[in-house]
DNA sequence: GCCTACTCACTTCC
DNA sequence: CGGAAGTGAGTAGG
């Protein structure tokens, strides 16, 4: 079940009320830069700082707008948003970052200092009511991990730039988690057995504190987390949750079987338990579930395929203790064992991720498969090619190509924006001195493993002309797939796009490939009949929705407006019919777990404009990728809503929209 | 309420 | 690159 946020207007009866709560408003995104209302144009659509300029040598859309003599010209547009230099003070993006320094000082004094306002409710910023912090559902437990992880990637980013005092955060994941904690941004506080409302068998977490701001898993750390009830002979403890993160030979032969072992017997990695466990804690909790069975949710911890060192959970279901027993550890010590077998006819979970690893072993081979490498060697990944479904053999002819085409008469004849941070290895956030820095607001847009930190207007991209060496941290959407992907057949929406790895929230998944076209020629293909099935066109209305962090949670200043409304600095279609890559494969949702980002950079002297994909939350293995197409510009100016060509929305999420075009 | 013990983390440093 | 040290945060119990 995939839930967003901010997908429609009018709640169904008795969900809350999102933009209420979120202060979203909806329908208003994404303003195309050729609007009707010159007057709006200049007075705040477009963020601070960020001016339009024209990619095809100036407005093109005569039918709509005329050209007003306010509109820069694109040498003047292109400037960066800074001019020559110390208007950065006046910056938004700066006077976040002196608040977050000087309150950075304030942490220094001690936690229960700076938190000290535990009992000030916060939560009423990410819309969680007391009720839902009881019991959640999907979409608090979406809000929930999206606030966390947004802030997390904040922290990550100040921690980057050296903007907070390091020396106090060297753990963002946990501090993050604090946060959350504290200022009750959290669900399903209270423990149960069995499932967690919201929570879903084959959810992937890549922080314990995911776990734990969600009631899956109350431990920090700890993997055995219990719960104290009345019982028919006084107190008991029941275990409720494990974490099986492998460090403790849980032997896992069969997917459906779990060999877990007690917590202590002074666990390490070199000698691994030399004394006794002890029957009590956590232990005495999977006694006593032994005896009475009950449901254990199990969580699986592996190591993670795409970025080594990293651990990724993988919330496995239910299971019930079978047998439990005593053996001596290598070290001599003894082990208390729990053979848990997990409850039949829940979706499989762990399960997926070992068949993934059999296919990319080789045997037994992925089933459906049609093609192994659909890029033939394009990308650095294969991607492959899956028909279950029925007998298609294959999509529509089509060239593979990585990136965009531009047609010959393209010119934009921008002045250099290269960066000339020569002599490092790669620009370094914090370094002011990078003018690709500098035109990203001082912010560095990536943290580690290629994560965006914020949404933002624009990302500035280094280039292949920037002086830094090509493994610049600032050059993510250019360096290619990083998940191995599979196009494959859907039962009722044609083909879609998938990955066999796990996606971690904000990680690149690929851009948008194809021709770039202008407005009349997508009317010319419109007129011809020819299908803009494979058109991306950026000045489609998109609907709004919150992936940021709040700055409030970081007492920061909020000084920009946090309903992430952005205009685009200039309009892109791009064909991708006859060219294109993998993005050309996604379908439509509008409960959607992608979405776009701007990205700009520069090529042979000139910028160009680029639509990134990137994860809007983490995506667990083989679930379809899907973003929100957006609606056509003309359902929106009035007249013929019942425009030809629109379809039937298949997305299937409970807030739906119903058709799109 | 404060303090400490306990724990299948996670990062950095060597 | 691998191992190990150091710093962690939630929970429970005193």
């Amino acid at each position: 079940m995939e839930e967003g946020l901010g997908q429609h207007s009018v709640p169904p009866p008795g969900s809350i009320d999102k933009y209420k709560i979120l202060d979203i408003k909806p329908i208003r995104s994404l303003i195309p830069v050729f609007s009707k209302n010159a007057q709006g144009q200049s007075s705040g659509q477009y963020p601070s700082g960020f001016s339009p300029f024209f990619p095809f040598g100036g407005p093109h859309d005569t039918s709509t707008a005329k050209p007003s003599r306010a509109m820069p010209t694109p040498l003047q547009a292109f400037r960066s948003p800074f001019g020559e230099n110390e208007d950065l003070n006046d910056n938004d993006g700066f006077s976040n970052k002196r608040s977050a320094a000087s309150q950075s000082t304030r942490v220094k004094l001690k936690k229960h200092k700076v938190y000290n306002d535990v009992h000030v409710d916060m939560s009423g910023l990410v819309g969680i009511s007391p009720g839902q912090r009881d019991n959640g559902n999907r979409e608090v437990v979406n809000t929930v991990l999206m606030s966390f992880d947004a802030l997390r990637r904040r922290l990550s980013q100040l921690v980057d730039a050296k903007e907070l005092n390091t020396g106090l955060i060297k753990r963002t994941d946990l501090k993050a988690g604090n946060i959350c904690m504290t200022k009750g941004i959290r669900t399903n506080t209270a423990k149960r057995v069995g499932s967690v409302p919201g929570v879903e068998i084959g959810d992937i977490f890549f922080f314990r504190m995911e776990m734990c701001v969600v009631g899956l898993h109350a431990q920090s750390m700890g993997g055995i987390d219990a719960l104290h009830i009345q019982g028919d002979r006084g107190e008991e403890t029941l275990a409720v949750s494990i974490v099986s993160s492998g460090e403790y030979d849980d032997e896992a032969e069969d997917g459906d079987v779990i060999i877990y072992t007690g917590q202590g017997g002074n666990f390490n990695k070199k000698d691994k338990h030399v004394s006794d466990q002890k029957l009590h804690k956590g232990n005495l909790a999977l006694d006593r579930s032994s005896r009475i069975h009950n449901e254990i949710r199990v969580i699986r911890g592996i190591k993670d395929a795409v970025t080594p060192g990293a651990k990724t959970y993988v919330y496995d279901g239910l299971y019930k203790i079978q047998d439990s027993w005593v053996e001596k550890a290598k070290g001599g010590g003894g082990l208390f064992k729990y053979k848990l077998i997990r409850v039949p006819g829940q979706p499989s979970a762990f399960a997926v991720w070992k068949s993934v690893q059999k296919w990319k072993a080789g045997f037994p081979a992925r089933t459906g498969l049609i093609l192994a490498d659909l890029s033939s060697g394009a990308e650095s990944l294969p991607v492959s090619l899956v028909n279950e479904i029925d007998n298609v053999k294959s999509p529509a002819f089509f060239t593979y190509f990585h990136s965009l085409r531009h047609p010959k008469s393209f010119s934009l004849m921008q002045p250099s924006h290269s960066c000339s941070c020569s002599g490092k290895k790669a620009c370094v956030p914090g370094d002011l001195d990078c003018s690709c820095i500098r035109r990203n607001e001082g912010d560095f847009p990536y943290i580690i493993n290629g994560v965006l930190a914020n949404r933002k207007p624009l990302v500035h991209e280094c280039g292949p002309t920037c002086q830094c060496f090509p493994n610049c941290k600032n050059r993510v959407s250019q360096t290619g797939l990083k998940h191995q992907m599979e196009v494959f057949k859907t039962k009722d929406k044609g083909w879609g796009l998938r990955s066999w790895d796990p996606i971690r929230a904000g990680a690149f998944i690929c851009e948008y490939a194809g021709e770039v076209i202008d407005k009349d020629r997508l009317s010319q293909l419109v007129q011809e009949g020819d299908t803009d099935e494979y058109v991306f066109d950026t000045t489609r209305i998109y609907e709004s929705f919150k992936w940021n962090y709040e700055p409030k949670l970081l007492e920061e200043a909020i000084t920009n407006e946090s309903s992430e409304d952005y205009a685009l600095p200039h309009p892109l279609i791009i064909n991708a019919k006859n060219v294109g890559n993998v993005a050309r494969f996604m379908n439509h949702s509008c409960s959607p777990n992608v979405f776009w980002q701007p990205v700009l950079y520069e090529e042979n002297n000139q910028s160009f404009l680029h639509v990134a994909f990137f994860a809007l939350r983490h995506i667990p293995p083989m679930h379809e990728l899907t973003y929100d197409y957006g609606s056509d510009r003309s359902d929106h100016t009035g007249g013929s809503s019942a425009r030809k060509g629109r379809k039937k929305c298949l997305c299937g999420s409970s807030n739906c929209r119903g058709s799109f075009t």
